[in-house]
DNA sequence: TTGATAATCAATGATTTCGTTGAATGATTG
DNA sequence: CAATCATTCAACGAAATCATTGATTATCAA
């Protein structure tokens, strides 16, 4: 048909979202701007992809109105478009972690004993983190601890985290967190810790999720 | 690479449901699947696509954990692997929604044009019912129907529709009604029947508010 | 057993998507 | 203005996806 029915054409577009998403280091490209919005050049440095591949992707998800572009001098700067977008992933990684054995044997065969405690929530952190009952540790790369992270916690990039491990206060509970529910830094961090004899635990998800959520965040730079 | 770190085969499956759901004609198989488990005969005829392509695309989606498969004597019988699947087509919906153009052109052509944007009020129709200008049509199932309606109101259940469509009065506007403001059935009704060229309009609510109204109500059988 | 129906499989060519390359644009700095 | 940096554009071959076709398997009914 040469005109197809309106219906169809909306179609096209829902699928056109999807298909954007349907590209691994495009959803790479989304857990880094969920911590906020970046530069191609850091996203590409980042993924360790050439910068003009890194470029095509984001103006494909900005065509599909996963993201937005805004000109900063030198720089282009993208943002995701909104909130749902993150939702959208979120419920790509429940479908797939729910149906897909694949998911499952790579998180087992990974990650499986670092991860023999349950998984904290942001709730109940938000709520010891009031009393002072945890350590918060963001092991992600000290820049993006810079632009954004849980108040309180402290900063120890993974690299760090072996030669630094003493530094943290012995007595109580650490709990790790990255950028979001399937980051593996927070899974490695867990490990390394548990290793070294210390109670430790991971956040459920990450940052961009306490940010959606309203909790507060701190963007100043405390040094550890 | 030859072995790709696990957290870039986790981004892969993530990737891989995505991908799965950009497609238009996948994404309107799981409009259809939302309203439970169908044969693929049944949805090949309601997509109106040929059995094998269909098929095709159920096991693509089953490979990718949208959908799980039952053998039912004959048939094999699909349907949606949880409600994560319907959440994360609604949230693609949004994006779309908030951020394409397009969608916004669509949506406004294909209601504007009909002057069927705007559901028509009880008491309009109550109106034109008496001046026999309207066909009224009562799209839910026959045992519902029966059981009380809109005098006048001729019942073509939903799934029948398709199939009854020519046998309706042409020269008229038909206004469709099912069983409340957010039954889905009257707004499929209008999309189907202005997909075959009929002046369709909507009743902003549905049969119990027409009750509660005290506007007459037709509890006799009349077949069409 | 035979025939009919429902679904899947296998293979093909057409189309689309992908990553890379190198050149071109836009903006700032000297 | 020239030099530089960040980004985009254009074009190419490689790879993946898609719809179609015809053959094949599975189940039921006669």
């Amino acid at each position: 048909m040469s005109t197809p029915s309106p219906k169809h054409a909306l179609f096209e577009q829902f699928a056109l979202v999807a298909k954007t998403l349907g590209h691994p280091q495009r959803l790479e490209l989304i857990e880094q701007l969920g911590q906020g919005p970046r530069s191609v050049d850091l996203l590409a440095e980042k993924l360790r992809l050439p910068i003009a591949n890194v470029s095509q992707h984001l103006q494909v998800m900005r065509r599909a109105g996963l993201v937005v572009a805004e000109r900063r001098g030198k720089f282009v700067v993208y943002a995701l478009s909104g909130g749902s977008v993150l939702e959208a992933v979120a419920s790509l990684q429940r479908i797939a972690k729910a149906n897909l054995a694949e998911v499952d044997k790579i998180v087992r065969g990974y990650f499986d004993q670092r991860d023999a405690l349950e998984p904290i929530s942001r709730e109940e952190l938000a709520a010891r983190v009031k009393d002072g009952l945890v350590t918060v540790l963001d092991v992600r790369p000290e820049d993006e601890y810079a632009l954004g992270h849980i108040p309180g916690a402290i900063n120890v990039p993974l690299t760090e985290l072996e030669r630094r491990v003493q530094s943290l206060p012995q007595g109580q509970e650490v709990v790790a967190y990255c950028r979001g529910a399937y980051c593996v830094l927070s899974f490695e961090a867990v490990d390394i810790l548990r290793n070294r004899g210390l109670a430790a635990r991971r956040l459920a998800d990450g940052m961009p999720e306490w940010i959606a959520h309203g909790l507060p965040v701190d963007r100043s730079i405390s040094l550890p």
